[in-house]
DNA sequence: AGTCATGACGTAATAACATGA
DNA sequence: ATCATGTTATTACGTCATGAC
C-alpha cells in the first residue's frame, strides 16, 4: 500500500520533513555515507557540522554511524562467506587430482609400474597418512 | 520516538519494575524461543495463542519471529565464517604436503633415486600442471 | 483467455533504543 | 562519554494468490 515515490520526484528543493517516512532522505544518507568513506568514527566537529548540514540531531548521527559500521560488518561476512566455499571446494579437489597422480606413478628409469613409493622410515608416508586422516576427520 | 505503549501489564508475575522498557521480559523470551526451536514459521493459532499466553499482541509476536529469522542467519554467518577459514587452510597445507610426496618419490623395484614421473602422453602430467595453475590463480 | 489491482506474508534494510565493556 | 552489539519496530520491496474487469 502506500508506495511513495518521494525520492525521485520532489528533487527541485530540499525535502519538507515528509510527515510520513521516518528515513532519512535520499540526500542526507549521500551526504552520510560519503563522509562515511573517509572516516568511519568521526570526529565531534564532524558529527556537529553534519547535525547543521542535514537537520538531524547529533544523536542522530552518531546512531547512523554506528548502525552503519554494524550493517558493514554483517555485508563483508555475507560476501565472505560464498567465496570462501568456492575456494574451498577448488582446492578440495586439486587434492584429490594429486592424490591419484601419486598412485599412478611410474618409474622413467626402469619404466616399471612401479606402483609403490619410498621407505617406510621416512616421515614422508606418516605425514600423508595423516593428511588422509585429517581430511576424513572433516568429512565425517 | 513514541511508539504504542501496548498492554505490557506484565500481568501477574514480577516484572513491573522495568517501567517503560521496550524489552520483552525473559519470560516471555524463553517461551518464544522455546516455540521457535521447533518451528521458526509459526501458524495462526500458535501465532494467537502466543499472544494471548504472553500478553503480547499478535503483531510483537510477528515482528518477533521475522526479526529472529533474520538474526540466526547472520548468527550461522558469523559463526561459519572463521570454521570455513581454518579449514580452508588445513586443506591448503595437506596439498603442500601432497605435492612434495609426489616429488620425491622413490621407485620400489629398481631402488632407483626415480625422481620423475610417467609418460607424457598421459593426461596425468596436464592434470597436475592445471591443478597447480590453479592454485597460483588463488594465490595471486 | 488475459491483465491489472489488491492484500497477505516474506525478507532486507533501517531507525531508534538498551546494555555492557 | 563512546562504541560494539543486540533488540524492537517500522518501512521498502518482492512474490504469490485471489478477484474484478
Amino acid at each position: 500500500m502506500e508506495h511513495h515515490g518521494e525520492g525521485s520526484i520532489s528533487s527541485n528543493t530540499d525535502y519538507m520533513r515528509m510527515k510520513r517516512s521516518k528515513r532519512h532522505t535520499p540526500r542526507q544518507i549521500q551526504r552520510l555515507e560519503a563522509l562515511f568513506k573517509d572516516c568511519s568514527h568521526p570526529c565531534e566537529q564532524h558529527k556537529l557540522q553534519l547535525s547543521r548540514e542535514l537537520a538531524l540531531s547529533p544523536r542522530q548521527i552518531d546512531v547512523w554511524f554506528q548502525n552503519k559500521r554494524a550493517q558493514m560488518k554483517t555485508r563483508e561476512e555475507r560476501y565472505d562467506n560464498p567465496k570462501l566455499i568456492e575456494e574451498n571446494d577448488k582446492i578440495r579437489s586439486e587434492n584429490i587430482t594429486i592424490r591419484e597422480a601419486l598412485e599412478n606413478v611410474i618409474c622413467s628409469t626402469c619404466g616399471g609400474p612401479s606402483i609403490n613409493v619410498d621407505c617406510d622410515f621416512d616421515e614422508q608416508k606418516l605425514r600423508i597418512e595423516n593428511a588422509q586422516l585429517k581430511e576424513e576427520n572433516f568429512n565425517g
